[in-house]
DNA sequence: TATTGTTATACTCTATAACTATA
DNA sequence: TATAGTTATAGAGTATAACAATA
């Protein structure tokens, strides 16, 4: 438990860290935005799923998964088809051009980070990540946007 | 310097954090979203300053500063009066209201963080304000939106 | 001419609500 | 009735470019 002067400085650099994210969007293709990018990392990392369980991993509304899964599908990148066990979902794909895309993509941001992070060690690194993975679990369990699937683990 | 998979997981991270970011913004009061609180933040934290060095704080335009600033001056949390000193530029000023809105906030977030966090020890959220803050500084260095203003510290 | 700041316009991301189709 | 997904609409945040006033 921290004293309120720590957390206020942890609330200034959540505030910042948005300069973080604009600088690496900056480096994305123009064709593919931030949305798209998740969308298709997710699916390489996790292989098919529902639109559901995308919604649910990428902490958006279904509205807004279903936004970018279009735009995603109409640059040829995932493929949409029914899911013969319940004909209300959809079964989300990586086409092969969807993992070409992915693959650029990784190289175009591990590149940005290579540069960025050029001083910081591979323990330094693997820190923030940890810490940041764990203050995302700190958000997502007891939200009031908690989906309706109950603690669904992988 | 890290791996490829190791850059990968931390975007997956930074990407993952959006929840974090809006989860907060849900806690603020309805008429002070999260770029108002920033510029209260701040002008709390420096004292007043102008414009442009607000912009380099927010890391973003000073087009965008300027309308963040006008919705605060809106609400009567800050004053906006000419600088004698060079008359193309504005001084920006907390007004006791101002003070008092930037302590609600502090509050309201002081406590939603504490909730959130509250299995975390001193240690870990120190270190994760500073990995965050150390971060920030590798992306604002030989940035292509490097201010005029040269090498500014503090 | 260059700089400070404002405004107009456009784009991305997000949520809520209304809707269709299926369970 | 309830759930999966889509679409319409609205709001917040951002950047670029054109502009006014001053240096």
């Amino acid at each position: 438990m921290a004293e309120q002067a720590q957390y206020e400085e942890l609330v200034r650099q959540f505030s910042a860290f948005g300069a973080v994210k604009r600088e690496m969007g900056r480096t994305l293709p123009s064709d593919c935005p931030a949305g798209s990018a998740a969308v298709l990392t997710l699916l390489s990392r996790h292989g098919h799923m529902r639109m559901s369980k995308l919604a649910e991993l990428l902490a958006v509304d279904m509205s807004v998964t279903s936004r970018h899964v279009t735009h995603v599908v109409e640059r040829g990148w995932i493929e949409r088809s029914p899911d013969p066990a319940d004909k209300r979902s959809r079964i989300l794909r990586l086409t092969p051009a969807g993992e070409a895309q992915v693959d650029r993509l990784s190289r175009c941001t591990t590149e940005m980070l290579a540069r960025r992070l050029s001083d910081w060690t591979d323990d330094e690194v693997a820190q923030l990540t940890r810490l940041m993975a764990r203050l995302r679990s700190c958000f997502d369990e007891q939200s009031p946007r908690t989906p309706a699937t109950p603690a669904i683990t992988q």
